[in-house]
DNA sequence: TTGCAAAACGCAACAATGTTGCAATAAATG
DNA sequence: CATTTATTGCAACATTGTTGCGTTTTGCAA
């Protein structure tokens, strides 16, 4: 885990997550990748992909967990999780609406330490239909 | 399901989330009501306590789903999904601070359902130890 | 290039959580 | 107290995620 290398499976599941606009979930996943790899290699490369923040990692409002790409996070430094999640109620997608800043005041009692807005609606293509 | 019935496993449930002061998710709900029924009746009495607005659903940050009392909300209107959800790291429980709303401004094109905030961190608790 | 250590993989088996169908049971109402 | 139907139990299945282990592949260096 020193010295990550870079398989074609871990390149096909991140090349899925880069195309795709909207978060990802392992069973979505692996359906895209399906040939080039394990379903177990799918569960490995994305928690590896986390520890290196490459991707994302989102629960839904349902419990789903849904992975994706973020924009404004380089390897360099730690993601933000202090965005704001879109959830489409009608096509169930997830975005990250990463302009989206969240700011809570709480009791100095409680430490905080990563903050997880999701909003459920409809988004805007749908809204369209 | 038009005229909902007071069964002891319903009664049973719903006393141990009313009594809880943090969300139980459906493991620990049926290790607290084992003997009194069912595995399954369990899943099922808590599908209808949140349609009967009784219970309130909650995702944790690690996905997992929970059930809590909302004193703020009685059964004559629908649940209020515009508070905070508090995810202590260290006990993992989760609890409501109702008295926390959140207002968000979206473009006019993302049409707003409901809101799920949740901050996870180290609560009054277990700062203390 | 070629060899090597370790990272990554495939496979199989398991575990946890949630769902469905159906016959049996029990709660509310008159 | 009888009837209706909401609710339950059981069994079987489905989905999602995990673990162990022997094998393969990658990156690096001789």
């Amino acid at each position: 885990m020193s010295n990550p290398r870079n398989t074609k499976a871990k390149q096909a599941v991140l090349n899925e997550i880069a195309n795709s606009s909207f978060a990802l979930s392992q069973p979505e996943l692996f359906e895209r990748v399906k040939g080039t790899c394990d379903r177990v290699t799918v569960y490995r490369v994305l928690d590896r992909l986390v520890t290196e923040n490459k991707i994302h990692k989102i629960v839904n409002i349902d419990g789903t967990i849904n992975y994706a790409h973020c924009a404004s996070c380089d390897e360099s430094h730690t993601h933000a999780h202090d965005h704001l999640h879109f959830s489409c109620v009608k096509c169930k997608k997830i975005e990250c609406l990463e302009e989206q800043l969240i700011h809570v005041k709480l009791p100095d009692t409680y430490q905080i330490k990563e903050l997880f807005l999701t909003i459920s609606g409809i988004c805007p293509s749908c809204s369209l239909s």
